[in-house]
DNA sequence: TCGCACACTTGACCTATGTTAAGAAATGAA
DNA sequence: TTCATTTCTTAACATAGGTCAAGTGTGCGA
């Protein structure tokens, strides 16, 4: 592991919460433990737990449902420097409905429920960063959802490739068909078109 | 204005944080100041910075922007006990893109920018629940979009009839429409199927 | 290096929802 | 109480994107 102040968590915490101390750069690092997964493996199943929320080091994730019909639908599709997980069933500790998978080898940061409940009252300049994150997270959903209920496929999937060209490079189409909110076919025919 | 403990905000913030004291109520409570505004009022407009973040005591209002082909789409509605603001524009205090409109007289209670960043740091508890809040916005959001993506409009009338009943005896039909990302002739027509 | 999944494309047809346009019903100000 | 405005409904027609079914590549494990 490098030094506290060179690692990747940490960068990224201090690009938006400022004077983090090195006690408390050493405590976060200490709660986090680092993982590494396979390809395709689920870190999360339909009836479990969520009991951690991940920090992509390097790989790709997504997260998905699967219908009454048997369709996989994507929700989320995340890249190197993110973060990933169940939300809904990590903060209420109830069961999922959601699969989280790998989609490349990945290495991973995880912190489980307790851990981070603990962490936010030793570093509360912690709990800021969460804030921060899930504010932005949200406005972000509020965007997509805009997007999803007001532009045509077409702009969305223009939007996608400027916004995130590098998600094409490694992640099948069949999956961004679904985290456009769209079938394989049809990305597929709006790509004909360039 | 009734005893701190009584008040409204302090309940809705005890709900989901603990161990607030006398002296943390007396300090958020002074930090928001009660505002009353007639129905049909723009408490922001496109190209203002949001200034405030509003807590609804009671009373209705909806959040929207209008295409380039001049048409409206709501992306919130709000009811008594939530809060409202573009969260973009107040948290980056950059220009809006959206209107924020109360839909009935309202009674509000506001915070600017400036003195909510002040009271994360006086107060800690406060900014725990406001992590707790967006995190829970976020996976409202996601929701939201999920359904949008992979429901039917009938689906998703009925799920907000099912939890947003309210909502249908104070706003117009055609603002749930554009909620539910549909036209309002699509909403007449669903509806007529009971 | 073979073969078989997997990833992607194509075409014919279908359907939910949008568009346009008109009118009916409800509301509220004078 | 009346008129004007806003809200809601209806109908005919249009279209984006879905569905189904049949391909064509292409990369990786044996």
């Amino acid at each position: 592991m490098t030094a506290p102040t060179d690692h990747k968590l940490i960068y990224y915490i201090k690009k938006w919460v400022k004077n983090i101390s090195e006690d408390d750069e050493k405590l976060i690092l200490s709660a986090f433990e680092p993982i590494t997964v396979k390809k395709k493996k689920d870190l999360l199943e339909p009836d479990e737990t969520c009991k951690y929320i991940y920090f992509v080091i390097k790989g790709c994730l997504r997260s998905y449902y699967v219908d009454a019909k048997g369709i996989e639908h994507i929700y989320q599709i995340r890249l190197d420097n993110s973060w990933i997980s169940d939300l809904e069933s990590f903060f209420s500790q109830r069961p999922s409905k959601y699969y989280l998978e790998t989609l490349e080898d990945s290495q991973l940061l995880r912190v489980s429920y307790e851990r981070l409940e603990q962490l936010y009252d030793e570093v509360p300049k912690l709990e800021r960063y969460f804030r921060i994150l899930f504010q932005k997270a949200y406005i972000n959903a509020l965007e997509r959802l805009n997007a999803t209920m007001w532009e045509s496929a077409v702009d969305r999937y223009n939007d996608m490739l400027k916004e995130h060209g590098d998600i094409f490079q490694r992640v099948p189409l069949v999956y961004i068909a679904s985290y456009l909110g769209i079938t394989p076919e049809s990305l597929s025919r709006i790509r004909k078109k360039h």
